[in-house]
DNA sequence: AAAGAGAGAACGAACGTTCGCACTCATGGT
DNA sequence: ACCATGAGTGCGAACGTTCGTTCTCTCTTT
């Protein structure tokens, strides 16, 4: 936080009266909000206290009423990180066709984050979860949603005879996993590259791998 | 840096005097390697200077002499790890096929960052790198070093006709970086995948991409 | 004697957090 | 319909600690 950007998250000025419980709702979600911001700037253990109030327009005494300590707002953010990739992995491999499911879950995490620019946060994330017992908890548990959901389909697949993989579920799992945050965390769009050449080639190496076998119509 | 390490970095007792430059050359080695080891267990910025004292073996009055701050550590960190990447890489491709010889720079890259432990830091250099501008400067070079290399084996490769990629060789390299960088931040090794596996897999999805054309012998 | 190397107390700044106090507002007894 | 009440909320100074760094002094080497 070296830049006096003292200016406020964008204050949503809605006159109309909110309960007790809504405000409380909105004024922790801004929290967040600037928290996610200030530990995108500078870290999460760069980023202070101080930072965070500032660009939450409150004080640290009105901030503490929300969150216990620092670690929390982290952990909260983790923990938020981990339920919106599940989802939307979820949503991703929902596609009959096991190998676009992986394929348009691979360019969708791609997508969204850089459409929110959230390859930083994400970065941030993985580093913390090196030390922070409650952060490398919520990526396990994010890693092991992942490996579960794939796992099904692609056992299942397996079984019915529609792919024969080269290798075994056991090594394609951790290693298309490994892939993906490696093209997560390089915000590719960023650098200007063709996702849509992005695209064949993951396309092409799902495929290769997976080896889908060609099925006459019923 | 919780834990009451006192125990110094293995003090390499040798009688054998030293010369003024010797000494200094080894002081400012162990001082990295003292550093090294607290980075990764607290990261860049939760490290302190009494940490890496402390591993050191050293008072901050003596360390001072070695570095004029904090930030220098860390640069002569993230160049020395950007130098050896760059040689091990060259090594690697200096194969004469080429999807050898990029199969043989992941599975490389991968055994060389597991067997000493630096997955953990590369981590850390990669989270460093979006705010210490030195950091980024190292990572940037580095990364243009990869695709330099890389770019000009492949433009030949299809200049000659030995190769037909399914894409463009500006989306190639990218996504063929970004993917080896996701296998070593995994450290897949250390999770038990299997190694043989996994270079079946990357030797099928490179080749499926470059599309190495059948020469018959001259 | 001059310069280099090391020790360790000490520095000011910044950190995460707490504290005391003022204000707001939903609520229930009248 | 009213206001007394108490929990909820916010402020910002201040706390104790720890940070990166400096200083002064003492040895050692040339």
């Amino acid at each position: 936080m070296n830049n006096a950007d003292a200016t406020v998250l964008d204050e949503t000025v809605d006159d109309e009266p909110m309960t007790r419980a809504e405000r409380r709702e909105a004024q922790t979600v801004r929290i967040l909000e600037a928290a996610k911001a200030c530990f995108v700037q500078s870290g999460f253990q760069g980023a202070s206290m101080h930072d965070i109030c500032r660009v939450a327009g409150m004080s640290p005494g009105a901030l503490y009423r929300y969150f216990p300590s620092k670690e929390s707002i982290i952990e909260a953010i983790a923990e938020g990180h981990r339920r919106r990739d599940a989802e939307l992995l979820a949503e991703c491999l929902a596609k009959p066709d096991i190998v676009e499911g992986i394929v348009s879950a691979l360019m969708t995490h791609m997508r969204v984050t850089h459409e929110n620019a959230l390859s930083p946060l994400f970065t941030e994330i993985r580093a913390e979860a090196l030390r922070n017992e409650a952060v490398q908890n919520s990526c396990d548990c994010s890693m092991r949603q992942v490996h579960e959901m794939i796992f099904a389909r692609i056992s299942a697949a397996i079984a019915d005879g529609r792919i024969n993989p080269t290798v075994s579920v056991e090594t394609l799992l951790p290693v298309m996993v490994s892939i993906g945050e490696g093209l997560v965390l390089n915000d590719l769009p960023a650098r200007g590259v063709n996702m849509t050449e992005v695209e064949t080639m993951v396309r092409t190496a799902v495929t290769a791998n997976l080896r889908p076998v060609a099925r006459k119509p019923e």
